[in-house]
This record gives C-alpha cells, sequence and structure tokens, in this order.
DNA sequence: TGAGATAATTGAAACGTTATAAATTGGGGT
DNA sequence: ACCCCAATTTATAACGTTTCAATTATCTCA
C-alpha cells in the first residue's frame, strides 16, 4: 500500500494530472455520470483508487448546498438508562459508510424546542433531521414540513398532512401490561404517566384505560408527579399512597427509574413484591436480569429504533413519498 | 424583528452592498482586524446583526481548512449505564455557543481503533477529537501525537511525551474502596478488573493491591472474566465463587453492572447483603438510591468529565502548551 | 507645499467541487 | 468528398470565504 505522504492530499486536479482528463471529466466520472465513455470512468476511478481520492467536504458542500450532515436533537430527559448510547448506536451503524456523519445538537427541556431547529434550517447545518419524545402538535413538525426538510421523528403526532415517524406501540404495551397484572390477580393498578404534551401519553393512557375498563378493575394514575419529574418527588408520591388506605397491587412502569423507584417504595414500606404487589415494566438495557426482587419486563429495542429511524430518514432524503415512511414496534413481552 | 424570508440568505456580498464596504473590508471587520476603523467594524457589526449574518460553514471551511467539527469515538462498551449520555451532555454543554459542533463516530471494540482516527485525519473530518477507553500505549494517542492533531483523551497513557488528558482517580478509588471495606470489618475483598490493556486497571489494579496489604487481609481478583464480559459471564464466575469455600466478604465494583451482578450473586446465594457481605461501588448515575439493599457508592461525575474534555481541548486547539493540559478528577465518597 | 510615512480600504486570487454551455471528435449517410 | 448528428470531452463560472498585495486617503513634519 504505497498510498499516503505522498505529499499532498489528492484533488480532481491531481486525478486529472494523473489521467490526462480535464477536472469536468474527472469529476464526472466519478459521479458514473452515463454520458462518460466507461472506459474513462474505469481509467479514473482506478486512478482515484489508487492515490487514495476522497471528495472534499467542504468544497461539495459548498457547491452543492448538501451537507452530508445528518442532526440529531439530543434531549437531556429520559427514562431509559440507556437510552441515549442505544439509540446514538443504531444511528451511527446506519449511517456508517454512507458518507454521512452525525451531528448532536441538545435539546434543553426548559429552553425553546424550536431554537435548534431554526438554527439548523437557517445556516443549513444539515440534510436531515431526528428527534425524540414527540408532542402531539409538536411545532419542530410543524416548522420542518413547512421547510420541506427531511426528518423522522420519533414518535407520532396528531396533525392531519403524514410526515416520517418510528413509533412504540405503548397502548399495546400499557394493555399488555395491565392484562399481564390482572392474570396474576391484581385488582388496583397505579400508573405515572409522561408529560401530557407528548402523544404517547395519550396511547398511553388509552391503553391503560381502555384494558383496566375491560378487566373491571380499579385503577389510578398518580396525580402530581410525571416521568419527568424529579426521581426524589415521584419516590414520594408512591411512599404517600402506599401509606395511605387500599394501595395498589399493581403497577405499570413505562421505564426503568419509575421501576426501581415503585419497587423501593415497596420495600420501604414492608409491602414484598410478588406477594402484595406485582410491577410490569418496560425496559431498553438488561439491567432488570440483575436486579432483585426480579420484575416484569417488556424489552424495547431502542437501538433498533435509531436503525429504522436513519434509514427511514435517507430514504426520505432519497425522494420516497412521506406518506409510506412510517413504523411502528410492536411490545414484544418477555414477560 | 424584520429578520429572515428577507429572501436569500445574507453573505458577505449582501453586508458589502448593504454598507458600501467591500467584501474584503467586511470580512476583516466582522473579524475584528485591529486595521479596520473601528466606526467601520460598528457599521459592518451592525448591519450583519440586522440582517441576521451567519458565515457560511462549508465556505470558512474549504477556504481555511478548518472544520468548526469535533469529534467523539463512541465506544460501544461502557460500564456505566448513562455513561453516553451524561458524558455527550457535557461535551455539547460546553460546545454549544462556540460555534463547533460534535460529531459522533462509532468506535466498534471488535475493529481496527485505528482506522476512525484514520479516517478523520486523512480526510480532514474535524478540527479536534475527544476519546474514551485509554490503553498504555495507545495507538491512537501515538498517531494523534505524531500528526500534531489537537486532542484530549479520557484517562492516561504511559508514554513520556505529555498530551491532554482528563483522568479519573481510580486508584485512590480503589484504595479508599478498601478502606471503607476494612472499616466495617471485611476480610477477604473481590475485585474484578477491566482488560489489561487500559491504563486504569493498572491504577485499579495498584490502589487495590496496596491497600488489601496495607490492611493485612485476604483478597482476590476475578479470574477469566474482565468489566468488558458479557454479564452473564461475569455472574457465573462470581456465583461459582460463592459456592465455593471461603467466599469473599467485600466487593470493589467499578461500575455499576458488576455492582447489581455482585448484589445478585448474594442474593441469588441466599446471602445477605450488610450481613454476609458487602459491596462498593463506583457510580455514574443515581439509579442506586432506587436500589434495595442501599449498597455504599463513590460518585463519578461523568458530565464534569465531558465538560472537562471538551474544555481543554478548545485550550489545546488555541495553541496552549500541552504539558499543562492535565485534570485528575478525585474520588468524592459519599459512603 | 510637498515628500514620506501611516492608516484604511480594496481587487483579485484561491480553496475543491459541480453544473452549464460550448467545443471537439468520429462516424454514417448522401 | 461533404454535411450533420451523436458521443465525448472540456473550459468556465460559481458557491462564500479569507488573505496577499496593492491602492487610496490621511496625516506629519521639514
Amino acid at each position: 500500500m504505497g498510498e499516503d505522504i505522498q505529499g499532498e492530499k489528492p484533488t480532481l486536479r491531481t486525478l486529472s494530472q494523473e489521467t490526462g482528463f480535464a477536472v469536468a471529466t474527472v469529476s464526472r466520472a466519478l459521479a458514473g455520470d452515463p454520458r462518460i465513455a466507461a472506459t474513462t470512468r474505469e481509467t479514473v476511478t482506478a486512478a482515484a483508487n489508487r492515490l487514495g481520492y476522497v471528495p472534499d467536504r467542504a468544497a461539495r458542500r459548498l457547491r452543492t448546498g448538501r451537507t452530508q450532515v445528518i442532526s440529531l436533537l439530543l434531549n437531556t430527559q429520559h427514562e431509559f438508562l440507556g437510552f441515549t448510547h442505544e439509540f446514538l448506536s443504531g444511528i451511527t451503524e446506519v449511517l456508517a459508510g454512507t458518507g454521512y456523519s452525525v451531528t448532536v445538537v441538545p435539546d434543553s427541556p426548559g429552553e425553546d424546542r424550536l431554537a435548534p431547529v431554526r438554527t439548523i434550517l437557517r445556516n443549513n447545518l444539515a440534510d436531515g433531521l431526528l428527534f425524540t419524545r414527540t408532542e402531539a402538535f409538536d411545532p419542530r413538525v410543524r416548522l420542518l414540513m413547512e421547510a420541506d426538510f427531511p426528518f423522522v421523528s420519533h414518535g407520532r403526532t396528531e396533525f392531519t398532512t403524514p410526515h416520517p415517524w418510528v413509533d412504540y406501540d405503548n397502548e399495546a404495551f400499557a394493555r399488555q401490561a395491565v392484562q399481564h397484572l390482572v392474570a396474576k390477580g391484581r385488582r388496583r393498578i397505579s400508573l405515572v404517566l409522561p408529560g401530557e404534551q407528548f402523544t404517547f401519553t395519550q396511547h398511553l393512557r388509552y391503553g391503560f384505560l381502555s384494558a383496566v375498563r375491560e378487566a373491571g378493575i380499579d385503577y389510578e394514575i398518580v396525580a402530581g408527579v410525571t416521568l419527568d419529574s424529579p426521581p426524589p418527588e415521584i419516590a414520594s408520591a408512591l411512599m404517600q399512597r402506599r401509606a395511605a388506605a387500599n394501595p395498589p397491587d399493581g403497577y405499570v412502569c413505562v421505564g426503568e427509574v419509575t421501576a426501581l423507584l415503585a419497587l423501593a417504595a415497596l420495600t420501604d414500606t414492608g409491602a414484598v413484591h410478588g406477594v402484595d404487589a406485582d410491577i410490569v415494566a418496560k425496559r431498553a438495557s438488561p439491567i432488570f436480569d440483575n436486579i432483585r426482587p426480579r420484575i416484569d419486563t417488556v424489552f424495547e429495542d431502542l437501538r433498533a429504533t435509531g436503525r429504522a429511524m436513519a434509514e427511514m430518514l435517507l430514504r426520505r432524503m432519497n425522494g420516497e413519498p412521506q406518506d409510506r415512511l412510517n413504523r411502528l414496534f410492536l411490545p414484544d413481552p418477555d414477560v
């Protein structure tokens, strides 16, 4: 491999000198333009490989306006312990080798959620966008659709215009979790919901309510806190409830942290998991395998989610019709 | 704010027409060149603000060769549950507003660890690099030093040439953990180490060994597995040991997963934490607050680590002498 | 008053690529 | 032999920025 240290980084001009063709010809040969003779394309490609030519991203970007960048809005709050890691791994896995790079942009919950999107649009910082924690009438979705900018949301919206999304069937999860608890004989099931603004909160509520009603059992949705409340607040809400009369005997937990909080609340009030109450949790990491007592879980594969979103974004950027680009992950109970 | 939709994106030429100065003058005025009259600078800056001018990254990059990008090698294996999230949050926190963006590059453990670095160097994909899991004679460090490319490693090396790094004092952690267990009366302490190639493995071993020898107690380093082994393998190694004669009565756990495994091993073999054995763990997330029984922990602030690394990289890129750019985080025991 | 310096500004080139439009080549048909 | 057309190739401009070298305006001092 007598490659590099050749001196300078090879450019189209280098290839032009090397092959004798003009720069423009070289460019089009590498682009696979059918108007360039097949023999020429071969010659040029061979030279490019030999010299280790790689197109300069800045130059291409300046000329074409395409950035070869995909941005991910990284939310600072997530209920799953390995959310960022798994999700990001899935995304980079798909994008490796496509020439796209992934930039991470913080999406602080307190601040204007539109600001980072505006910056990206205005300054042309990316060719596509991925984000999570989608709201029913998410302003980011509205803005991106208006701008006709490629994106995939993690979570659906309630807009009538279709757009690409990847989601997990939280309605089915909630329903199955309740049914599982009912099968264990539980008669009063408790649920902590995420903030009202998120679409998946509605899905969870609907699945939960329809299942408890169908089973004809009692239920309660913990008031005053959401999944995003500080854990101590959730803990104290759960504890207070257990201290009162007629505490729940079943918990549906939408994430790992809440599941641990519920488990701790049981333990700390002298209740025994499996006897006085049961927990069903959605999880994204394997840690529950190592937590005692074991609690029943449903796995949400966030790496696969990241992969699906990245693949879908690539297809969207390739111009596929938007209304086909949707994917709903169904719960795969390991309970 | 009568900004945008002005039609076209404002460029230096727009500002030139707007202010009457030449493009070159506008450029230097915005750069704060002292050879440009103060009044001119004001005029130009005002116009830039009014029109919402933002320099085009591609053009600047093409011209200057600087990418305004910092790359993070994201390892797929980490012992801490929120490693990626916390670390990345710290980095983006510091880089927000500096004009640098962060790209994430996968660093797969099985593959050549140099490959992504080579690509970044060769294709000029970034101005600086951050990475973790540093080895004693890390080939990435060697390559980057040769190329005189700015980077900060998470973890030290054993090269004689100094380079910027941020590290956690794992030797002190191991020592303190042992001392804590000894103070509780424990006499046979067990440790699972990371792979031998990592520098911090040596630090952990040294701190551990010197503390147990000083205390004159027994110890064992779990054989056949490392922190990166699949959790079931670690679990079975721990279980087997507990089933044998004279099991350990103390565990030093370098991460959260191992701590949970140790706890599960105790529970599953009928031993009681706090009675038959104690665990001290390093943790990076608050989840242990919610795990019962409570185990003693030492907190490693990975968000602060990310911040420190990003800040240090900025300083390195600004030309500060390398031998000053080091930071060792000391364990802050909450035990 | 003007020479010589200093301050301020500017034209032009370049970074590496792609797209447009024009130029060249080689046949085929008459 | 000549013209026309298709097949290839090429020169050129442009994307938006920075910087070198050159120009112009302003000032200082004999």
